[in-house]
DNA sequence: GCATTATTTAATTGTATTATTAAATACGCG
DNA sequence: CGCGTATTTAATAATACAATTAAATAATGC
């Protein structure tokens, strides 16, 4: 059963995010008493915590990702970008629900902040190391390992962002969505190793 | 008084969104007593309407304004997308409001749609004429005018998103990230000056 | 100055929600 | 089977909140 709530509290708070989701809500969708939600998880906060963690794993791991696989940077650029907006692509409430609760809640981003210097040597580092050897090869225009992952999270999230306003405004269907959303992926690493250019 | 309540009432939801900011709260934000916030608003759902239509209207506004001057597109676009990030700048609360609000709460994104739907002949259609002039003229590669929107709003956005988290991250100082934003305004520029071309 | 209307407050109602408690049921193992 | 533990439920406490009401105060026009 807890995973059944976990389950279902996830699907909850992504729909309508924390303040908006009742403990009942939950128990009602994972089907079993409200009390039980409590039983397992204690609060509320904890068992938002718990999807939000995982979530927020999601959210980063492609960057994280080291591909030992012999390509050249263009290439391995082109795959962790494909590689993050399809995680998106299979989540697309996700970065609302990322963003909205880094920024409405203080003690969320803190938690974030501490988890993330667990890891050592900080994130980006094969990144940027990559990135620096390009940029020292004249490869690569000068930039900021930050530049380049904003660069490529805000055209990645950006789609799914908009993507309520947009199915609203247009009347566009789910599947002539998902093919934009194709078409969308491959722009985006058009634009990226575009801009990337010296 | 009600000027107060609508101030207190757009600083709150935008630091804590609509379900976090309870009618108290905005009472004493403003200085008054909790009933006078539902004697002017009746509800804290017009309320926040009140508040959130001001600054949807404002988050749009850019793409609505009409430059009559005589510039070329390249010149107008650039116009557009620093004057939208400016907007945004200013109001660096705004997006993950209006994204949140508009993904969790479909009322809102009924209301925002019958909103737009007033303003006649598309919110888009004077740019758009100028896109496809641009593109028959082969200036420009074929794009749908909401490829274009969709990546100055996702650019200009994905700053504001992640500031929280990048503010926690690297610790930067407010005046530093000002800095920042600067140059990232005219990177924007750059990246889609640069994508568009054929 | 008085009557009328607008503004503001205090008090209260109803309700939704988180969380706890105690009891009931299922489950595993000797 | 029967004992102990884990799971599940029902009932309820405690609280926070939106919203209403009635009364008080201030402002406005005559």
């Amino acid at each position: 059963m807890e995973q059944e709530i976990l389950a279902a509290a996830e699907k909850l708070f992504l729909a309508k995010g924390f303040a908006l989701t009742s403990t009942t809500e939950i128990a009602r969708e994972a089907g079993c008493n409200q009390a039980l939600v409590h039983y397992y998880f204690r609060t509320k906060e904890r068992l938002f915590q718990a999807v939000f963690e995982k979530l927020a794993r999601l959210f980063v791991s492609t960057f994280l990702q080291i591909d030992e696989e012999d390509l050249s940077f263009e290439e391995r650029l082109q795959k962790k970008i494909e590689a993050h907006f399809d995680i998106i692509s299979a989540n697309p409430a996700l970065p609302v629900l990322f963003f909205n609760e880094l920024s409405t809640n203080p003690q969320r981003l803190e938690e974030f902040r501490s988890r993330v210097s667990e890891i050592p040597s900080g994130i980006f580092q094969r990144l940027r190391e990559d990135l620096e050897r390009e940029i020292a090869r004249g490869a690569v225009r000068p930039m900021d390992v930050f530049e380049l992952v904003l660069t490529v999270v805000s055209l990645n999230v950006g789609l799914f962002l908009t993507a309520p306003l947009f199915k609203a405004l247009t009347g566009i269907t789910d599947e002539r969505f998902q093919e934009l959303a194709v078409r969308r992926k491959s722009e985006n690493v058009r634009i990226v190793l575009t801009a990337v250019k010296p």
